[in-house]
DNA sequence: GATTTCACG
DNA sequence: ACGTACGTGAAATCA
């Protein structure tokens, strides 16, 4: 028999105690509700989590030191002698690292009498012998000693891969050379004093000259002439004490292991070991992410009330079995109400689902209160027409169901309207905590408390939902009661379903013809742009990778990167490519090809294949999914139709008014500052637009303390995103990055709109105070954000918490505002008694885009439609400033005059 | 399926 | 010591 060979890949070797230490120096000091110190070890679970996400590493070993004195101590009494003893908070921690990380699923080797560097020394040896390709992670400079070959080492924090041309860069000497090099210049942390007078540039010049550090003492000895005499001097009288830094540097690759490489694969964690340790330690949202959908025991950290909403939902019960559709009629007829169930169903026979309808493409899924349910198709429906038409139309008969919307179109289809009161699940879910981003009905089943829904078929997956959504209506009833969402939900958000999908239904014509002009134009600027950049690379490249661009640049042309990707690769966003256009052609050319690229896939492709047999386009507007109150756009998306670039609005140009039309838009002017302002009774902000002033005018003059007359452009600019910046929660650093300026003078800026503005500051403050005593804030209609981790302890979770808690206010109370306009202006036209034009009631309005609406409209009646649109916008609410509405019309989306 | 980039308010 | 302005959706690339 001949053994397999041994299966090698990527080997990460982790120097546990530098990371202990950094995080212990880094993170407030944690403790768990026990006292106990667990900051640094956090910091480490937490890294070696990041790491297992980033590379996905198949062979990790952790290495540790022992407590005790090593050989090095045994050599040198001044060893490491300067460095002050642990704290005893760090101690404790130190020695529980192995047990954290072996719960984790990762091998650990620690031996007495040896550093955790020899230990990696010696795995590094032996993996690259063996065909690993090995990369040491840490930031100690010893490290670098061990590069070559198939060994590198990765410095986390900075982001750097060392290999051996890497460090010939950096220090100008081979990692061969590392170790004497590091002899010759000392080492404060080792407590190696080098020698007097050589420092880095000294050290390289000598190793380049003579190689290595015996032969370079050898040359000093001997008055060789290519050493100065007072460098020579000071070698001669260093040589003991360099040779012994010299074998305190050098790392032990003989160490002696119980195990080697191959002991390293990654395995995934025993769930009850990880769990019984991370509850020890208290790491909630580690083990979260390490083990999904587990929970650790033990005290969880103490949330604010207000911050989760549980509404006792019970494990789902079995799903209980149809009956036949006469027979349901008639218990249907005894009972109230019911609930609908949309069932996707396809052409395809079924043997999985013997009970369902096939001969269309629809499908529902009826469930009384208690239970009894059946299943309705093309066939069934058309058998039981008549009791069933009676039933959908009985006012006086409640209907439930999970997300009305979706429901309505295969109702229309189906010939079942539904008349009387209705009750949504998915909105009212939603309404409840809009934080969960999904709100699917298995999502809010499981997100509320009911626990995972099986996979099941669609046609079992109906019933079941039909069965359970009563469950789901009783709890959540309570919950938008506790809440005081009830008017919310039942006079904003439940009347805007229909509204929305007539808005849906309508559509908005295209320019076919235009748009498949722009095509062509887009296709041939692409190919020349193409062949330009592969001819100034002098290779083909796709631009639109990242990957390559980045290897182009940052690797072949060597270029600077400017920052670096969530993912840890130096990025190529526009930004990046701007500032490297000043050095090179090919930025700019990429900038050009990225634009035309992105307009033609993401607008003119997917326009163009979405057209219906009248040329118009329906996106579909998702209620509920935003965390503000905001609606999205889906498939296509029109909130984000390009306005900003001069090819952008060729875009904009293909949504047109069909003959004998106008497109008509209507946007609320500032209307978040407006917000802001309402909200805090700031007097300058309130004056600036009860004396209709140019606010980022006005901002400039405030903030730079100069007369409105002399605030010049380039002021102005600043302004604005200082405004902008208030809205979002603005940190000197982000101000900075939009304007180009540096962080000191934006914090200026901040500390100037604070000072002039006093009753924003103060309303931040107020705001923030109040989110993390309740957990929530609170928009002008009383729409709730729920901001679970305001008071984490975690810094970039805490604080991205604080300032989604200053804009959640602001941003949702621009989306109640429009949401109500939106609903009056629709009541107004259907509205029998009062006395609107014809065409006015013809108008229909087309698209919401967050702070505008867009109509179609006669062209006759377009300037007096404008005049009572604005009207009704703008006394949609009332608040403490005036809110004002620009309305503008024309032929298509782009060339609008204002009316 | 994750990552990166970029379109909008 | 680290990350860094709020809220979205879609496409392309790459593993």
């Amino acid at each position: 028999m001949i053994a397999a060979a041994e299966k090698t890949g990527k080997l990460y070797l982790i120097d546990a105690h530098a990371y202990l230490h950094r995080a212990y120096h880094a993170l407030p000091p944690l403790k768990n509700s026990k006292g106990e110190p667990v900051g640094a070890l956090y910091g480490f679970a937490r890294m070696l989590l990041s790491l297992l996400k980033r590379e996905k590493p198949e062979f990790l070993a952790v290495c540790l030191d022992m407590p005790g004195k090593t050989f090095r101590h045994e050599k040198s009494a001044a060893y490491k002698a300067t460095r002050k003893p642990t704290d005893q908070d760090l101690r404790s921690q130190l020695a529980q690292a192995r047990g954290l990380a072996e719960s984790m699923g990762f091998k650990c080797f620690g031996v007495a009498g040896y550093e955790a560097d020899d230990v990696m020394a010696t795995l590094a040896k032996s993996g690259a012998e063996k065909g690993f390709d090995v990369v040491l992670v840490t930031g100690d400079k010893d490290a670098l000693q061990l590069v070559g070959g198939k060994v590198r080492v990765w410095n986390e924090s900075k982001g750097e891969m060392m290999d051996a041309q890497k460090v010939a860069d950096k220090y100008k000497v081979a990692p061969s050379q590392i170790v004497d090099y590091l002899a010759l210049i000392g080492d404060v942390s080792d407590n190696v004093k080098g020698v007097a007078g050589i420092g880095p540039v000294g050290a390289v010049k000598l190793l380049a000259q003579f190689g290595s550090l015996d032969r370079v003492l050898e040359a000093a000895k001997a008055g060789d002439p290519g050493i100065p005499e007072r460098a020579a001097e000071s070698l001669r009288q260093s040589v003991e004490s360099v040779r012994l830094g010299r074998e305190l540097l050098a790392l032990d690759a003989k160490t002696p292991l119980d195990g080697g490489p191959g002991d390293c694969r990654v395995s995934r964690p025993e769930p009850a070991k990880v769990q019984e340790t991370f509850a020890r330690f208290e790491f909630v949202s580690l083990l979260k992410e390490l083990l999904p959908g587990s929970s650790a025991e033990g005290p969880a950290p103490q949330a604010a009330e207000g911050t989760t909403v549980s509404i006792a939902l019970p494990q789902a019960p079995a799903v209980i079995e149809p009956v036949a559709v006469g027979v349901w009629l008639e218990a249907a007829a005894k009972a109230g109400d019911f609930s609908i169930a949309f069932c996707p169903t396809t052409e395809e026979p079924s043997d999985a689902e013997p009970g369902l309808p096939l001969t269309g493409c629809w499908a529902f899924a009826l469930s009384l209160p208690d239970g009894t349910s059946c299943r309705i198709g093309p066939d069934e429906a058309s058998a039981h027409r008549g009791a069933l038409g009676k039933l959908f139309a009985d006012s006086t008969r409640r209907k439930v169901a999970h997300d009305w919307k979706a429901l309505l179109a295969p109702l229309k289809e189906a010939g079942l309207e539904a008349f009387g009161p209705r009750f949504d699940t998915m909105l009212a879910a939603w309404c409840v905590d809009p934080g969960h981003g999904k709100y699917d009905f298995a999502g809010v089943w499981k997100s509320f408390g009911g626990g995972a829904l099986a996979e099941e078929s669609p046609g079992r997956a109906a019933l079941r939902q039909a069965q359970l959504v009563w469950t789901l209506e009783k709890g959540l009833k309570a919950a938008l009661s506790d809440a005081s969402l009830m008017k919310l939900y039942e006079d904003l958000e439940l009347p805007l379903v229909d509204l929305l999908w007539e808005m849906e239904e309508a559509g908005i014509a295209v320019d076919a013809a235009y748009l498949r002009g722009l095509k062509v134009d887009f296709a041939a600027a692409l190919v020349k742009l193409k062949g330009e950049l592969d001819q100034l690379a002098g290779a083909e490249f796709n631009p639109n990778s990242p990957k390559q661009l980045g290897k182009l640049l940052f690797e072949d042309l060597g270029l600077a990167p400017l920052r670096k990707t969530p993912g840890g690769a130096p990025s190529t966003d526009e930004d990046t490519l701007q500032v490297l256009a000043k050095q090179h052609p090919i930025p700019e050319k990429v900038l050009e090809y990225r634009e035309i690229s992105k307009l033609q896939g993401t607008y003119v492709d997917a326009l163009l294949a979405r057209l219906d047999n009248n040329g118009r386009v329906h996106t579909r507007f998702n209620q509920a999914g935003t965390a503000t109150g905001r609606l999205s756009s889906l498939e296509p998306n029109l909130q984000n139709i390009p306005v900003r670039s001069a090819l952008g609005q060729k875009i904009r140009r293909a949504f047109v008014a069909p003959a004998g039309k106008v497109l008509l838009s209507a946007d609320y002017s500032q209307i978040d500052l407006r917000v802001l302002a309402h909200l805090c009774e700031d007097p300058v902000l309130m004056d600036s637009f009860r004396t209709g002033a140019d606010i980022h005018l006005r901002t400039a003059s405030e903030v730079f303390g100069v007369e409105p007359s002399k605030v010049d452009a380039e002021m102005r600019r600043r302004a604005k995103a200082v405004n902008f910046g208030i809205v979002y929660g603005q940190t000197a650093f982000g101000l900075s990055q939009e304007l180009g300026i540096t962080p000191g003078a934006a914090r200026e800026y901040i500390d100037a709109y604070k000072a002039r503005y006093s009753g924003v500051a103060a309303w931040g403050q107020k705001n923030l105070e109040e989110a993390r005593a309740s957990g929530c804030v609170k928009t002008i209609l009383g729409r709730v954000r729920r901001l679970p981790d305001v008071n984490a302890k975690n810094t970039a979770v805490r604080q991205f918490n604080e300032r989604a808690a200053g804009n959640a206010p602001i941003q949702g109370s621009s989306a109640d505002i429009i949401k109500v306009a939106m609903l009056h202006i629709r009541a107004a036209q259907r509205d029998p008694k009062s006395k609107l034009p014809a065409e006015f009631r013809d108008a229909r309005m087309l698209l919401q885009v967050h702070d505008e609406l867009l109509f179609e409209v006669s062209a006759e009646a377009a300037g007096e439609f404008g005049a009572w649109v604005k009207r009704v916008m703008e006394e949609a609410v009332t608040l403490k400033v005036p809110v004002v509405v620009d309305v503008k019309a024309g032929p298509n989306w782009q060339e609008m005059k204002r009316a």
